[in-house]
DNA sequence: ATGGCTGTTATCCG
DNA sequence: CCGGATAACAGCCA
């Protein structure tokens, strides 16, 4: 479940573990989704540099390297859907579907690893290509008026608007249907015809949605010494604690079809827009009167 | 067991 | 140019 709040969640666990760490040797093992893709190369960029920091920007995290001269570098790892990052012992078999290893310098054996089963994601080594990203939601500088235009510049439903990372970095399928939720905004009204009003409603509901999700991203205890326990960071299948509600059943709406409303107690709904699923409350979130019924 | 679903997004078409 | 469909891939579930 890597959006927004799991790649904030996981970037605060990475900077304490690693800033100031050292890798000894880096291994490439898919080379499909990394940059550089070749083993020998990979080790030469980054063997011998240190973690200055982890930090992010939309779902992408940013690993700053320190070299001894002026060969810093930065990494640009995305998630993908099923990508993990998680430090573990390098005597230990490489996971099945791992696609790179760094080995730390240092008498405490550790590696980074990053796998990615789907291979969706990518780990990129002082890449420029960097998308261009739309605004940070939770930044303070987020600039509303700015975002509104956007917003009505396009009669795309607004669902299929904030899943569009040039409009608004960070939020994925869950989010933008819990956000959307909060808003009581139905997922296929024209991002046009929103009002400044609503706009206004819809950029506090990411907010808090985000950031309720960072909050028990937090609560989450660390431990990657399994995939299960790690998983806990990205998953919400299991509860942070075990008398504690998982994430799952806190969703207002996500994966939630067929169940009562926890507002108002009407059945959700599933339905699917460019492929992907939305779920929304046909009471909290009605359509808007998108045809004039004045003859 | 076969098909349909899944946290993403770059790219390809009409 | 815009926006929807597709492809990349593995695993899980009904």
């Amino acid at each position: 479940m890597p959006e927004l709040p799991e790649v904030e969640v996981l970037v605060r666990h990475l900077h304490a573990a690693l800033a100031g760490q050292s890798i000894a040797r880096a291994f490439v093992l898919r080379g499909r989704r990394v940059e550089p893709a070749d083993a020998a190369d990979h080790d030469a960029l980054v063997a011998g540099l240190t973690f200055r920091g982890v930090g992010r920007r939309g779902k992408d995290l940013l690993l700053q390297l320190d070299g001894s001269r002026s060969d810093n570098a930065v990494i640009v790892a995305h998630l993908g859907m099923t990508g993990r990052i998680y430090l573990s012992d390098p005597r230990q078999a490489p996971a099945k579907h791992a696609v790179v290893v760094y080995e730390l310098s240092g008498h405490r054996a550790q590696a980074l690893i990053f796998e990615d089963p789907r291979g969706f994601g990518h780990w990129r080594v002082g890449t420029q290509h960097i998308p261009e990203l739309g605004p940070e939601p939770l930044e303070p500088g987020f600039d509303i008026p700015a975002w509104l235009q956007l917003l009505q510049s396009s009669r795309q439903p607004i669902k299929t608007r904030l899943l569009d990372l040039s409009i608004i970095a960070g939020i994925g399928n869950i989010y933008a249907n819990e956000a959307l939720f909060e808003a009581g905004i139905h997922p296929l009204l024209p991002s046009s015809s929103i009002s400044p009003q609503t706009a206004h409603r819809l950029v506090t509901a990411i907010r808090s949605t985000l950031h309720k999700a960072i909050q028990r991203g937090t609560q989450y205890q660390l431990s990657w010494k399994t995939p299960e326990e790690n998983n806990r960071l990205f998953y919400f299948g299991a509860p942070a604690q075990p008398d504690q509600p998982s994430a799952l059943e806190l969703f207002w709406v996500y994966d939630r079809k067929g169940q009562p409303c926890r507002q108002c107690g009407a059945s959700i709904l599933r339905t699917l827009q460019s492929q992907r699923s939305t779920f929304h409350c046909p009471s909290c979130q009605p359509d808007e009167p998108s045809t004039s019924r004045s003859w």
